[in-house]
DNA sequence: ACAATAAATGAGTGAGCAGTCGCTTATAGG
DNA sequence: CCTATAAGCGACTGCTCACTCATTTATTGT
């Protein structure tokens, strides 16, 4: 019976957010300059979102949602390197495609603001520990903690987004090299 | 032929800004905060740093110094394995010690207000760009950037930090296994 | 067309912030 | 001991920010 809300604005201003918070950090990109930049009025973004942390929360569990869906495709039943490559190339074409979008992510991992609900392991990640179990397996590495090695092919993949991002011209050799890298480390070879 | 500044008061506001920045994130850590844990009055902080900005850029060359002193006894001239073996243990030697310091770390680098010379290349780095080179050659990784490479380490090492602070018990297999990885990515085993 | 509802707006508000300043106090050099 | 100098202090200032609210506008169901 009344005007309802637009997906579309809701969507300006989490784009609006990923280009200030990655250009001016967190605490330094007013809610202001986010919905001006999202071309709404300053109040329209608190119907939106509550508050500035709800905005941020609902930011990153968007991003992730959307990781998600370009791994729809995921092969389930391919082996273990077919899966682990698809993961990885799928995370460096984000990257590429939205260079700020990881910036803010790291952020927001290390701003204290995230309720837990939303650092909560998504599809990816979960796939990413069976994956790893079998990996480990392959590598010797049976004692090994799934999360520990969640963990650490998380962190190859974002520096080597970060290292792409600086040298375009490697892209290609960074990416195989890095997953060579990743690669000989999971499975010895 | 005046009274004279304090080490000690400079080092007790340092201190202060890491507590405070690990806690709240850098724009949610206001001076007035930083200068009353430092037990110092607010005008204080600023005779010792003219703006916050450059109390940020201090803290985190007074980090990295820091960490070079740690790597005083660096074995210049053991073997490639034992040199980055010695850079793996004291790093995690120091992010045990200090937790928080890691965490402001990344929260400066992502913060974008660090000033180029802050993030210059300090002497460890510059041994592990070396280091690297000589490791790539064992793994015959020889066309692979040095820059890349010591990207790689530097990621896995923090991610093993970051592991071993949620899981303290299994620090010692997690560095055992953390840097039997980045020996197999680096050397192929 | 109309009534009911909620979205949209932007000036306003109160809190909190970085940085200042006039004053007090400690220290070094003579 | 005395004087010059700068450190130390904390109330204060001007500004910015997250969030509110009275009013206007768009949309829906009848």
């Amino acid at each position: 019976m009344a005007r309802p809300r637009s997906d579309k604005k809701r969507q300006a201003i989490l784009d609006a957010a990923v280009e200030l918070l990655a250009d001016r950090g967190i605490g330094y990109a007013p809610t202001s300059a986010i919905s001006s930049a999202a071309g709404v009025a300053e109040g329209t973004l608190f119907t939106y979102f509550k508050t500035k942390d709800e905005l941020l929360n609902e930011l990153y569990r968007e991003m992730r949602k959307e990781i998600d869906r370009e791994m729809a495709d995921y092969p389930f039943s391919a082996d273990v390197h077919t899966r682990l490559r698809f993961v990885w190339d799928r995370f460096l074409d984000m990257a590429e495609k939205y260079p700020k979008r990881l910036k803010v992510q790291q952020q927001l991992r290390s701003s204290g603001r995230l309720l837990k609900d939303a650092e909560a392991p998504n599809m990816v990640i979960k796939e990413l520990l069976q994956t790893s179990r079998e990996g480990a397996e392959v590598g010797g590495l049976d004692g090994a903690s799934p999360e520990y090695l969640v963990l650490m092919f998380r962190a190859q993949a974002e520096a080597t987004a970060e290292f792409i991002a600086a040298h375009r011209e490697m892209e290609l050799e960074s990416r195989e090299l890095g997953f060579k890298l990743v690669w000989r480390a999971l499975a010895g070879q």
